[in-house]
DNA sequence: AATATAGTGTGTATTTTTTACACTAAGTAA
DNA sequence: TTACTTAGTGTAAAAAATACACACTATATT
């Protein structure tokens, strides 16, 4: 006995939630769609898998075309596959989202490989527009992940840019949390961790004494959360 | 401008990693193959999305048909979509898991409505045989996915009689995460969560001093857990 | 030169949580 | 009655989390 699988035009999706850290403001890359449905709504970067190309490779790929993006590396959440999540049909979608520094990648311009967006523009969070399809849901699902995420893993430092004060992380922490820190203990715990590099550097340009510069240190990072979440014996 | 989607019949899947606990060994839920590619293999009880259906519902009632396991609430864990995951062409599938209780459901049978697998049989996880197309990787995350969760999140009551006791609890969790754990340790925190209601009853049928049975009490549980992972002020 | 301003940077005591560790009690089997 | 097997329990020490306030320093302003 034999099963033929159906012809088929793949499609399933991808839809990337990346997020920046700009003026102390969170913020998502949206683009503004140039074609149906939902034209000139806002919207996910998000466009159909190809037939050729993993997930992963897909959602790099698309995040590229639509925004100018180029080389991120993003990990799945969530995928969502109601039945009427699209107008036109049946579409599966696979959720992917990033953290990027946002300084050097402030002005994006959708590859002119398509015509599917008009443009992409960082918009915080706060003043998202209601988006296309499901694209709510999808962000909304995205966020929780990483608020979840941060407050047991650092992953907050690939916001900053590469040289930071300790305040700045504090204040990114609490936008993602919506919550003040008390900044001792969260001077304590950060350096603790031993991720951070101090610099012999301070800050310029502002107003008011020069806050330390620090770097993270990926290595460090890396042995230290890659072992198990601990139980205890 | 508009764009038409292409004509599709969905491929894509959906595979379930069911665990159970029976004997003091963790097993998983296998089906034996009765159809190509992959017949007489064991894989996880896994197919096609309908057009129709959501990815969640297309997972319960796959589960269903192909181990006659009805009702059964899981969660997605990851969606595996590489390009040559399936000999016959390009099939997505999405990794659900759900962790049951096994008493009741040890004699299994797929549903009569499809000829797909000709029988469902809890395997022990340290006899897990090779599995189908890359039911292995996909088995292995699963299993990730529950070491991780249950060393913040004591999901682990699923697995066990209505009853139990609190060595039993012990002995899950050892079996989960692999190492011992201290006894009185462990009591203390587990009795500390406040989701255990303790019994006036005791085990029986055993050959030396009887343990006190407990229940897991889903309200305070879903009470606690409800609640954010705290970052502390 | 003096002053105002605004954010930087630091320590300690308290509480909570985690860890380490070993013996007696209770029930069954012979 | 004795031997055997698992149940059940407490305490001290260490580590982590929390609460809390003031002096310092760089710049801008007068």
């Amino acid at each position: 006995m034999e099963t033929i699988l159906p012809k088929f035009d793949s499609v399933f999706s991808i839809d990337c939630v990346i997020f920046g850290f700009d003026e102390g403001e969170l913020k998502i890359l949206l683009i503004e769609r140039n074609v149906e449905p939902f034209k000139d709504w806002w919207a996910l970067p998000g466009y159909l898998v190809e037939q050729e190309e993993s997930l992963d490779n897909a959602a790099e790929r698309i995040l590229y075309e639509l925004t100018g993006l180029k080389g991120i590396y993003m990990d799945q959440f969530y995928t969502f596959g109601d039945v009427n999540r699209h107008p036109q049909g049946r579409v599966i979608t696979v959720g992917y989202y990033a953290m990027i520094r946002l300084s050097g990648n402030k002005d994006l311009k959708p590859a002119p490989i398509t015509n599917y967006a008009k443009r992409a523009v960082w918009t915080p969070l706060g003043d998202l527009p209601k988006l296309a399809f499901d694209h709510d849901k999808i962000f909304g699902r995205a966020f929780d992940k990483i608020r979840n995420k941060i407050s047991y893993q650092p992953i907050a430092f690939e916001l900053l840019p590469e040289k930071f004060t300790l305040t700045q992380l504090q204040h990114l922490y609490e936008v993602i949390l919506n919550k003040k820190l008390d900044k001792r203990n969260f001077r304590k715990k950060m350096l603790n961790y031993g991720i951070l590099k101090e610099l012999d550097e301070k800050q310029k340009g502002v107003s008011y004494r020069a806050a330390k510069l620090y770097k993270f240190d990926k290595r460090k990072y890396a042995r230290l959360f890659q072992k198990e979440l601990s139980f205890g014996k």
